[in-house]
DNA sequence: GTGAATTTAATGTATATACATTTAAATACC
DNA sequence: GGTATTTAAATGTATATACATTAAATTCAC
């Protein structure tokens, strides 16, 4: 059930390339998302709140400081502090004052988060595949031009 | 400060494209929504409710029931319902029950609204066209790609 | 060294999203 | 025709986003 972003949003036609770019971009970015939390609905975590726990596991043991993990989130605007709040109280995640500032606080991953991180990785790498109706060709055509779109 | 994903968001590297370009869609929405809601604000609206004023107007002054609107919403989930009363409280649209089924209300764009859009409007494409840093041509490609990779 | 400025995290508030439930009206079924 | 089912919109609740403000600790400037 493909269908063109005019049949899926019942537009006739757009100003010009530009404009159904941006609209097309919030279609799609819509149509992941809903598809996602269907995905992480049964662990009770948002999808960013997956990204952080991802963010976490990358660092190999080493603590981030919750200003560290806004800078690494892929929606700049949103609240790193109370993300660290949930996963903290499904103790997902640990928070320690910083030793040599004690403005900071020290976030790492448990070994309870490790698990549900692990756990979920594998569908969501499958999800990612089954979700792109494109082949490897297209997709790495599709990256170059938005890292490219980006200013 | 055009950057490959990779370094936007402190990631060595992903398992594979489609991977990347699942995180990839998702930084990019959010690049695209921070720098549109600065030019929304101004106005008062969020681009959604932007968005509503778009659809109603482009009915050419019939009106819309709040399910039709729905459907040609960017993102299905979010809320008509509430989103014309907000947009109705600010006396850009009206509502009126529907004579012929009373469970629906018609939902048109006051003169009001009209205004707002029309002046919007300039400032909204000329912004699509600078927050897109590629050329016409490649522009169609990813809008195709867009297109393609929905199921 | 003391006060001003900056930085870090947390908090407050409004809006939006996600999804379940409710209410009322219309339609289907017997 | 009366009950059951379906449909449309509204409402309730939890979470997330957007952005301003606050509080505490650190750094800068003199």
């Amino acid at each position: 059930m493909m269908m063109r972003l005019e049949e899926a949003i019942k537009q006739k036609e757009f100003k010009d390339p530009y404009n159904k770019l941006v609209v097309n971009l919030l279609y799609t970015h819509s149509y992941l998302v809903t598809a996602q939390n269907g995905l992480f609905k049964p662990y009770d975590l948002s999808p960013e709140q997956y990204n952080v726990l991802r963010i976490l596991r990358g660092q190999n043991g080493k603590p981030l400081t919750v200003s560290s993990i806004q800078d690494r989130m892929l929606n700049k605007m949103s609240n790193a502090s109370r993300l660290v709040e949930k996963l903290k109280s499904k103790e997902l995640v640990q928070r320690v004052e910083c030793p040599t500032d004690r403005r900071q606080v020290d976030v790492s991953i448990t070994e309870k988060g490790y698990q549900v991180l692990n756990e979920l990785e594998k569908q969501v790498s499958e999800f990612n595949h089954s979700v792109i109706n494109l082949g490897e060709s297209e997709v790495i055509q599709l990256n170059e031009l938005l890292d490219r779109l980006r200013k």
